[in-house]
DNA sequence: GTTTGTCGTTGCAGCATGTGCAACTTTCAT
DNA sequence: ATGAAAGTTGCACATGCTGCAACGACAAAC
C-alpha cells in the first residue's frame, strides 16, 4: 500500500538470509542507490538494521529485542478465553487452560460445564501434576533431562486406583503424550472423572500451555469424550495460531 | 530520514507493549487515523503486524521468523574471528573460538601463538571437555538438570594430576564458572600448559561460544596469564555485541 | 605515483506518493 | 431504534520521496 515502507520492509527478510551491502541491497529491491541508502539509514536509525565493520547490513538487534518484548507480553489467558468460550458452547462441559511453571502446573482459565454436576477445581489451583492431562502435556514438552528431574521430584500420591503409581510410569506416560500430540486422564485423579487434553504452542513449537475437556462418568463415558478430541485439538492449534500471530487467522472464510 | 518509513517503524514498539487498535495508534503517531490505517496495512501485508479477533493490531509472526533466522545465519566464526586476530596480536598467544554440540566441545577458530613454542590443537577437534577452559564455559549455561546429565556421562581421563578427577569435582567447578564469568585450565590437559577462557553471549545471554588464549609455562606463567583476563573479556564482550547486532560497535568513537 | 574502477554519499529538480479531510459504513451499547 | 465510537474510502493538495548526476573515498592495477 505504501511504497516507500513497502520497499524498507522487503529490505529485512533480504538482510535475513545474509549481510548485504548498498548496491546488493539497492539492485534487489529495484530502486537507486540513494533511495536504498535513505531506507537503509532510517532502518539503521531504528536499530532494525546494522552495520558490521567491512560495511555491509545486517539485521539489528532491536528486532530480536522486539519479538522478545512481544513474547513475554503476550498473555495466553487473554488470547485464549474466547476459543474456551467457544470450545464450551460446542462441547458443555468444563474447559481448562494451564501453565507449567515452579514444578506446578496451575490453572490459569476455566469454563464451567453447562451440566449441574460441576467437578471442583479453581483458578489458580495447582493440579494434580502425576496425573492431570495438561499436566503430562505441559511436562511431556521439557528436555528429557530436565523431564526426569522432574518426574524424580514429584510425589506420587494415590488418588484413585488408576494413579500414576511411579516416576517410571509417569516418564513412560509423559513419552506417549509427547508422541501422540494429546493426554488424557481417566479417573487417575477422581474415580469419576475423566478429561482430554491438547497443547497450545508458541512460535518455536514449545508447550506453552494446554487445555482440556473434563466431564465426570455419569455425563459422558470415556469413549464418547474421545469423540470430542478433533475439537479440542482444533481449538487448540486456533489458539497456538492465534498466539503465534498467524497470518488470517479470521473466521470468515466465505 | 525517511519520514513514512519512520512512522512505520515506530509502529512497532509501540504495539510491542501490547494489543493496540487504530485510533490508539494513530495518536501516539501523531497522525491522521487514515494515515496510520494505510502504515499498518503495509506492516500486516508483511506479516509484521497482526490482527486479532477484535480488531486490535499485534506484531506478527514475520517478526518473530525474522529474527530467528537472522540468528541461525548468524556465523559466529565469521563474525568472531578479526577480534581474535586483533587478540592474539595484542597478547602473542595462541587464541582459540570453541562452541558446545552434542556432548562435545569444538575448536571452530584458532589463531597461532606468535611464539614459536605451538600448542597441539586443531580446528575441528573436539577438546578435552573435563579440562578445558572453553568447555567449562559452555557446559557451565546448560540449564542445572541437563548440566549434571552431561557432566554424569562423561568421562574423565586424568591427563595430568591437575584433571578433574570426577562428576561432582567438574559440577562444582561449573558453578564457579558460572558464577565468575570467567575459566581456566591450569595444566588440566597437559602439565606445562595454562588457558584462560571467556564466553561469548548471543542476544538473549545464553553463552553460544567461547574464546580462551593458551600459552606453555615457559612462556608466561599463570600469573601472568591471568593479567591478560580483562583483555580477553573485553573481546569476548566486544564479539558478544557483534554477535548481537548491538548498535555502535564501530571502533571510532571520538 | 598515477590511473582506473568500485562503492558510498550528497544536493537538487520534478513529480509521484503519502497526507489530512470529510463523508460514509460498521459495530456496539443503550 | 438511536446514538456514539471506531474503521474505511475517495479525493485534492503539497509534502517528501525518487532518480539523476556529480562528488568523494578507497583500493587495486599498472
Amino acid at each position: 500500500m505504501s511504497q516507500t515502507v513497502d520497499r524498507a520492509l522487503r529490505i529485512l527478510p533480504l538482510l535475513a538470509e545474509g549481510p548485504a551491502n548498498l548496491e546488493q541491497v539497492a539492485r534487489r529491491l529495484d530502486v537507486h542507490k540513494s533511495t536504498a541508502l535513505r531506507l537503509l539509514r532510517t532502518l539503521h536509525e531504528h536499530g532494525f538494521v546494522y552495520r558490521q565493520q567491512d560495511q555491509r547490513y545486517r539485521l539489528g538487534a532491536r528486532l530480536f529485542a522486539l519479538a522478545q518484548q512481544a513474547v513475554e507480553g503476550l498473555d495466553i489467558r487473554e488470547i485464549a478465553h474466547p476459543y474456551l468460550l467457544d470450545l464450551n458452547e460446542r462441547c458443555g462441559h468444563t474447559v481448562h487452560l494451564a501453565v507449567h511453571q515452579d514444578d506446578e502446573v496451575l490453572y490459569i482459565d476455566k469454563v464451567d460445564s453447562r451440566y449441574p454436576v460441576r467437578m471442583y477445581s479453581r483458578i489458580g489451583k495447582p493440579v494434580a501434576i502425576t496425573v492431570a492431562a495438561v499436566a503430562k502435556l505441559l511436562l511431556a514438552d521439557l528436555p528429557e533431562p530436565e523431564r526426569r528431574a522432574v518426574a524424580e521430584r514429584l510425589d506420587y500420591p494415590a488418588y484413585t486406583a488408576r494413579s500414576t503409581p511411579d516416576a517410571a510410569a509417569f516418564l513412560g506416560e509423559l513419552a506417549a503424550v509427547r508422541q501422540q500430540g494429546w493426554a488424557t486422564d481417566f479417573g487417575g485423579h477422581e474415580e469419576s472423572i475423566n478429561c482430554v487434553g491438547a497443547p497450545v504452542r508458541g512460535v518455536d513449537g514449545r508447550v506453552v500451555a494446554a487445555c482440556s475437556i473434563s466431564a465426570p462418568n455419569v455425563v459422558v463415558t470415556a469413549d464418547r469424550l474421545l469423540e470430542l478430541l478433533p475439537l479440542l485439538r482444533r481449538t487448540a492449534d486456533a489458539i497456538s495460531a492465534e498466539y503465534s500471530g498467524k497470518p488470517q487467522p479470521l473466521k470468515e472464510s466465505s
